[in-house]
DNA sequence: TCAGCAATCACATATTCATGTGAGCAGTTA
DNA sequence: TAACTGCTCACATGAATATGTGATTGCTGA
């Protein structure tokens, strides 16, 4: 069984190189390659969905980031991938907003793009690497002030772990291999240091980052 | 000329097997693994830095996601690549914002984190697909307005808000002068409905916008 | 060397939670 | 009208939690 795959781009030789290659892949299908959103939009009308679709930014008529929109509105369940020259942060994080499901650059190979989109398929979701690091830096420099550092103990951090993630005391001390009452003991102090008198109190602080 | 690579991971069988691994290969070389944050902060004082660091999350004494915050705070050119079995959202992106430069999981094949670890010193940010798609992910949610309709009903929600606030079923019974029978009767039916049993579920889900 | 803290464990008790079962009432919809 | 749903309340029980008191060991800094 192999999946469907469509193209939104306006070079014709990328466009047609890139549609025969993976049309000649055992996995892949690749029935529909066009230049533009619009006939991307009328194409879908009259046959079914692709699963994925590669799509450019730059393109005639409406932008990929756009075009993305309109369809994902309407088949929400068509995966996009944007395969583009941009590298600046905004277009990357405008088309992610938008729905994407990958951003790969263009010089990305034709194999590296049959992977990405077999990755995509099992639940990933493909990007160049220099795209990744730029996700991974939004994450970085937006960090909220890591502030409060409580006084908490290794060891009190361990339990506050446990806590999080659910765990009963009898839990928490096997997890760790100590006595139960050794939990209580650090919870107790836990407490006393948090100025707070439940587990429930303890974890919403650990989760909204006030531990 | 090799990178090195140090390792800090509790799992002694992993340990080994991943730095006997490294350090055979040709492009890498892997001196150090232990078992703690604080062994390595001994190690990094009395030798060079390793270029990159896997790491773990769920360590004895200082957890991975802080201790990356010390090491980076010392030897910010330190890349750190988190290599655990956690895959929710909060610690993957507590990590990425500790200053992580990839995040693997740790069914990762051994050729697999070496090329990950090629890739990070290639300028890239290596991440296991399921993951890269939860940090797509948090784009679009952050997106298009929150809208998680789960099917709670407004007094389940004030319920859950409460539990929240860190309230004991009796608490909220005053807030909301009900008896706290009628309180319980709420909270078995909120757990019913997320599939959970424990206020502390409740509560770690509704903290990370799943309600 | 002594005080203090982290970490460990123990025993005890009162409170809170999780869960099952059952039921009444008002408003909405089929 | 009958069926549903949301909200309310009650009784009961076993499990988990919160809190008090106390103790030992090892390390650290005044």
């Amino acid at each position: 069984m192999s999946s469907v795959v469509g193209i939104v781009e306006d070079n014709k030789k990328i466009r047609g190189l890139i549609q025969r290659y993976l049309d000649m892949q055992d996995e892949l299908s690749c029935p529909v390659a066009v230049d533009s959103v619009e006939e991307m939009v009328e194409y879908l009308e009259e046959h079914p969905a692709p699963e994925v679709l590669l799509m450019d930014i730059q393109l005639p008529g409406m932008s990929g980031i756009k075009g993305m929109g309109v369809i994902k509105e309407k088949y929400p369940d068509i995966d996009i991938i944007m395969l583009t020259v941009y590298h600046d942060s905004h277009k990357i994080f405008n088309a992610l907003r938008a729905g994407a499901s990958g951003y790969l650059l263009k010089h990305t190979s034709l194999p590296e793009i049959k992977e990405s989109i077999l990755k995509l398929l099992d639940g990933g979701a493909p990007m160049s690497p220099q795209i990744a690091r730029k996700v991974i830096n939004h994450f970085q420099e937006n960090a909220p002030k890591k502030n409060t550092d409580s006084d908490l103990t290794p060891r009190e951090h361990d339990i506050v772990n446990g806590l999080v993630d659910g765990l009963s005391y009898k839990m928490i001390a096997d997890r760790y291999d100590i006595s139960i009452d050794t939990v209580r003991a650090h919870i107790r102090n836990i407490y006393k240091k948090l100025h707070v008198n439940s587990k429930a109190e303890v974890i919403a602080k650990s989760l909204k980052g006030e531990i």
